[in-house]
RNA sequence: GGAGAGGUGGCAGAGUGGUCGAAUGCACCGGUUUCGAAAACCGGCAGGGAUGAAAGUUCCUCGGGAGUUCGAAUCUCCCCCUCUCCGCCA
């Protein structure tokens, strides 16, 4: 959510801004809703103030200046209530209208309606050139008996699957890693609950637009897609010393996302997923946009070192406006090499969102001179799986169809090479 | 799931219809005192909105919402949350 002050008083900046992601916001009609509301707060503002005279005096009089005066606040009772009845309407479409005023997106932002406008800003490794023919990773995962596909829909439905066998050690060696990784950086680690109510999804600036894309239990909780949403609302409606500024998380839990409208993206394998899990890194500092880029580029720079001690070539894209989220000033992806798609696919993605989120959920610090300040908030991947365990598969396949193990990861999984012995069925 | 208790400022904790946005204590900030500190003493100390150059004036907020009343932290109803006991349970 932006300030309306600043709404007001940078109209022509908000309208350009939503134009570049591409959203859609009448600034116009907003500004003339809080015009309604400015005057109709006035009003009532007089008219408790007049209440607040008089029933402060109704103690010191009687008899019939009682009720002359009884019977004009009873006129005065009215009036309020008209004015009330009207401001809980004009509240309503205010408060819609404020939702969905997208943050600006940074001058550094590319123009552009989708993914496929994103700029490349650098790329990273040697893209690998294999011998013979590569297999894509759930060929290569089944094989090993790594992964079970078939069980996994006949279980869990739709993009369902096992980990299973090698597959599993992968899958914790590299959650393991990533921990130490963030850890020696100086992120406090978090396991946080998937399971959150609907106030934090609001807060991050999930909902009230993006509903479709989340399942909800019979209570009314949703199932948080990133921890980022769980990890945001630890410090809502709280204040924060200065001096614990900048926080930095990183944080895991299991992630639920229905993928409404991607049924046709991604139908095979472990890209895209109902049920996976996650560490993010969740960062908030001071309200300063300096702190805000710097941190942006070391998140950024944290989750590179991570795919480079994997090995891992990637390319970091600067997304378009289009393809940025409501809170977004700004975002990058990052995106590992798939050889069976001949193609970079996302693995981290990065952003940042000034006080957009910490305005909504109310998470302020108070600055040098004791004034309130809401902090700034950011976030990126730390490493998510099981979708990194594809490239991992695909770029680390032998001629014989085994895995080596990335040199980092030997002594979490405990061996050098995947799926020699105990294969499959 | 059943029974009970409770949610008040940074914290503790008073306040059961009338200058209560709120006693008191602690913490914190400023000052006096001191070589310096502690103690003592004096003063300040919730958030948000409107208006204003400022001083000020004014409105809202005692978990959230609705109601009763001229007037609600205080009474009524609904919701949320926390705690205790019982049940169930990884």
């Amino acid at each position: 959510m932006l300030d309306i002050h600043f709404i007001r008083e940078n109209k022509e900046l908000v309208q350009e801004g939503a134009r570049k992601k591409h959203i859609e916001v009448d600034i116009d009609r907003l500004i003339a809703v809080d015009d309604e509301r400015k005057a109709l707060r006035t009003e009532l503002d007089e008219k408790r103030a007049e209440q607040n005279r008089a029933s402060f005096n109704i103690v010191n009089i009687q008899g019939e200046e009682k009720e002359k005066l009884l019977e004009s606040l009873k006129t005065l009772k009215d009036g309020m209530a008209e004015a009330e009845e009207k401001l809980v309407k004009v509240m309503e479409e205010w408060q819609k209208l404020m939702l969905s005023v997208p943050n600006i997106p940074d001058m550094t932002v590319p123009e552009g309606d989708s993914d496929a406008d994103n700029v490349e800003v650098r790329t990273w490794g040697d893209i690998p050139t294999f011998s013979f023919a590569p297999k894509d990773h759930v060929e290569l995962m089944t094989n090993l008996g790594m992964a079970d596909f078939e069980r996994g829909t006949k279980v869990a439905g739709f993009r369902g699957y096992f980990l299973k066998g090698d597959g599993v050690l992968l899958a914790n060696a590299v959650s393991q890693l990533a921990l130490m990784h963030f850890v020696k950086k100086g992120f406090e680690p978090l396991i946080a609950p998937s399971l959150v109510r609907r106030e934090t999804f609001m807060g991050t600036g999930y909902l009230p637009q993006s509903e479709e894309d989340l399942y909800k239990t019979q209570d009314g909780e949703y199932l948080s897609g990133t921890a980022e949403v769980a990890t945001m609302g630890y410090y809502m409606n709280e204040t924060l010393d200065m001096n614990q500024l900048p926080v930095k998380f990183v944080s895991y839990s299991p992630c639920f996302r229905r993928e409404a409208g991607s049924h046709s993206k991604d139908t095979k394998g472990l890209i895209r997923v109902h049920e996976f899990f996650k560490w993010e890194q969740v960062v908030l500092c001071e309200a300063s946009h300096t702190e805000s880029v710097r941190l942006h580029e070391e998140l950024t720079q944290n989750a590179e070192e991570f795919l480079q001690l994997l090995n891992l070539p990637y390319h970091v894209v600067v997304n378009c406006g289009g393809d940025l989220g409501l809170g977004q000033v700004k975002k990058y992806d990052i995106e590992a090499w798939m050889p069976s798609q001949n193609t970079y696919r996302e693995t981290h993605s990065s952003s940042y969102f000034h006080d957009f989120q910490t305005r909504r959920l109310t998470t302020r610090y108070r600055d040098s001179e004791g004034k309130l300040q809401f902090a700034h908030s950011l976030n990126n991947t730390a490493v998510a799986m099981p979708r990194i365990l594809s490239m991992l598969v695909e770029n680390y396949q032998q001629e014989d169809g085994t895995i080596r193990v990335p040199e980092v990861l030997v002594p979490y999984v405990g061996k050098t090479s995947l799926g020699k012995s105990g294969q499959g069925e």
